[in-house]
DNA sequence: TTAAAAAACAGGAAAAACCCTGATCATTTT
DNA sequence: AAAATGATCAGGGTTTTTCCTGTTTTTTAA
């Protein structure tokens, strides 16, 4: 019988590995390779490795990560199906993966035999939901206008990375040689852009979502 | 040859199972079972499991995290060696469980042969130090005051908890019952404690420190 | 039991954050 | 050229936070 050949795309080797052990043990599937981020796996590629029929994809990785290397995948590799497997259960990862084309999203603590259903799954209907991506397809109006995290400027941004490091407005105002006013137009508008009370939140978002490195 | 037995405790699913496979790959070794948590670690000894001669111990877990099960395997299992596999590299997190017992410290993204050597060095040694546990001992001085986090009080972590709610003080002191003034007490002695200028480096601090969930 | 320590409460004040509205200037769009 | 857009700056007011310095009450320990 022939093996379906998977890829194990993921930046915790002792993760990556063991997740090759296990879908090793699935009579059906084969893992091929293992690479720690997406560079690694696009010089895979061009090195000769083969399409996998599945790739599993870690969501946080060095380098570069899951959302430029689901891109990447989609363009380029439109024919392999690609289940996400993250850490965090953020709907904003979720939806974001799913728009970029991923066929499954599961978390790292996921029991083994949903894996195999979803590597299943996949593979005969073209994706795998669980409850998780249910979710977040239905809150996907009320945090519609937070995905698009690509809406915020480059001087939003910068802003919001001094909030992270407990400077006052006026000191941010000094730093980016902005009058004070003009920061207090940065924070509505973030305010309003990112629907939070106060500066917790932006610090909050940012964290969330990887503006900021802790 | 008997090999040498392996518990493994970790809440990810997918990451226990897959790692259990890793190790029952190494000819010494088998894993005997695994568990989410610590409670299910101490259920599983009070039902008859046996003790094993290693633990692979998570950090992050709900229920009974790393350090309460550390410390409870240290007063009731000592003869038992435990490695703490921990995602984050948090020189507190390291020192704590050093000071709780643990014999060796891997992160998740260590490559399976050091996981190999670190299980062969501390049934040979007694306990098996990477860079990163030298480092922490080395900044132990600088961060000393920092690390006993346990120095937190309840009411001081349920405050701190609500602050990375974007809660105004007025609607904690409502929350906790407790007067304003009295939060505010609270407030003051954290920021002297931890050290930090504003609510943003009480969230900050909470963060790193996994107090409060993303 | 009494002394000491810790927790809760208080007043007052300055700084910072928050909120709303509108003006100015430069750049794009039509 | 005129209109629309977007970024910057401004005024002015309310709320919250931050920082002092204390007092009272409760807990702990000697």
């Amino acid at each position: 019988m022939k093996k379906h050949a998977v890829i194990i795309v993921d930046d915790h080797s002792l993760m990556a590995q063991a997740l090759a052990g296990l879908v090793n043990e699935f009579d059906e599937y084969k893992v091929l390779d293992t690479f720690k981020n997406g560079a690694e796996l696009i010089a895979g590629f061009n090195a000769g490795t083969k399409d996998p029929e599945i790739i599993l994809l870690d969501v946080k990785m060095p380098v570069m990560d899951g959302f430029k290397t689901m891109e990447w995948l989609h363009t380029n590799k439109p024919n392999v199906q690609v289940i996400v497997i993250s850490m965090e259960d953020h709907e904003n990862t979720v939806l974001k993966m799913l728009k970029l084309g991923a066929k499954g999203f599961l978390l790292k603590d996921t029991e083994p035999d949903i894996l195999k259903s979803a590597l299943d799954t996949v593979l005969t209907n073209g994706f795998f939901h669980t409850q998780l991506v249910a979710d977040a397809l239905l809150h996907q109006s009320k945090t519609g206008d937070v995905i698009k995290d690509d809406a915020l400027k480059e001087t939003e941004l910068e802003f919001l990375k001094l909030v992270c490091q407990e400077k006052t407005y006026n000191e941010i105002a000094d730093i980016m040689c902005k009058h004070p006013k003009t920061i207090d137009g940065y924070r509505q508008d973030l305010f309003d852009k990112l629907g939070v009370r106060n500066r917790i939140g932006l610090v909050l978002y940012a964290i969330r979502n990887d503006l900021v490195k802790l």
